[in-house]
DNA sequence: TGAAATAGGTTTCAGGTTGCAACTAGAAAC
DNA sequence: GTTTCTAGTTGCAACCTGAAACCTATTTCA
């Protein structure tokens, strides 16, 4: 993989390092968002984020290879390549909606466009937050970081 | 704030784009990891994640700078510098912890150390999700972008 | 008090990454 | 069969990263 010392460390208990190593580059979120939105070509997604070519080659070429996206050539039109998401990809919804909502809250101070909507009945989602094992919302004060081993030590009392 | 021209339209519209040039960076979110969980001094972070002194420098000075972190000398050891999250910063928590659970269920596998739970019943919190306004579990089959304009005619019938 | 250690940086420089522009190869359209 | 379109690749300059050494203001230790 290709991580120094401590932070291969970290790594070796926190999943973070390694969501990061997937995602964390540059454009990476912003060429999620427009899978999401339906593009699926790269010259939709060229075009749409301004990306240069070989940074977005770059980058979907890393996104298929870790397996975020997947990579078809178009039968009807072999010119043409097809993105799409994988659940795995699919499954970045909720971590791609809170950086938005924080965006929205903190930065822009209104909400985004396009709007994420419950089908049913064309409702904006609620608030993506931190929810207890049994559905209380839970805020920062309610919460801490333990070590395994401790709550474990304190479980076999 | 420095976006071209493409991305520039979209940040108009969508505040992802804003909220990735606050914490897009690299180590961004490792440093964000290591306050919540509860590094506040620069040596402290530096020899936790490894990262090197001058790119360490860098970051921290841009999360005062959009105001994720506070930057307050400690009055008991004027050498010492305390950085602590401010609500802004704590606000990334859902962010960060589903990105994380992302991660263990995609990459590592299994839990991460520490564990964020309930200080009420020290239980692991759940899965970050997306719920509707009215609190029910939504999948991504159960959702979809609608452009704003287009839901508030729709409303308008 | 003076020397050594500590905290939080800054400087330097080699190497890697980004981004623009131009180019290419394979398919489709005219 | 020439032009256009799609998905790239290549070349190059500017910028960013990271390791190591250095710096300045405390604080501690003898």
């Amino acid at each position: 993989m290709g991580l120094r010392e401590p932070l291969a460390q970290i790594a070796a208990e926190c999943s973070l390092p390694k969501a990061l190593e997937a995602m964390g580059e540059r454009w990476s979120f912003l060429i999620l968002r427009a899978a999401f939105n339906g593009l699926k070509h790269f010259e939709e997604i060229q075009s749409n984020l301004g990306i240069a070519r070989n940074i977005l080659a770059n980058r979907l070429g890393r996104l298929v290879d870790v397996g975020i996206l997947d990579r078809q050539p178009c039968p009807e039109d072999r010119r043409k390549i097809e993105y799409r998401l994988t659940e795995k990809g699919v499954d970045l919804l909720p971590t791609m909606i809170a950086l938005r909502q924080w965006g929205e809250k903190w930065e822009t101070g209104c909400p985004s466009n396009p709007v994420l909507v419950d089908k049913r009945d064309l409702e904006p989602v609620a608030d993506v937050r931190v929810f207890s094992h049994d559905g209380r919302a839970l805020e920062w004060e309610d919460l801490s970081f333990h070590w395994r081993e401790e709550l474990e030590a304190r479980a076999a009392e």
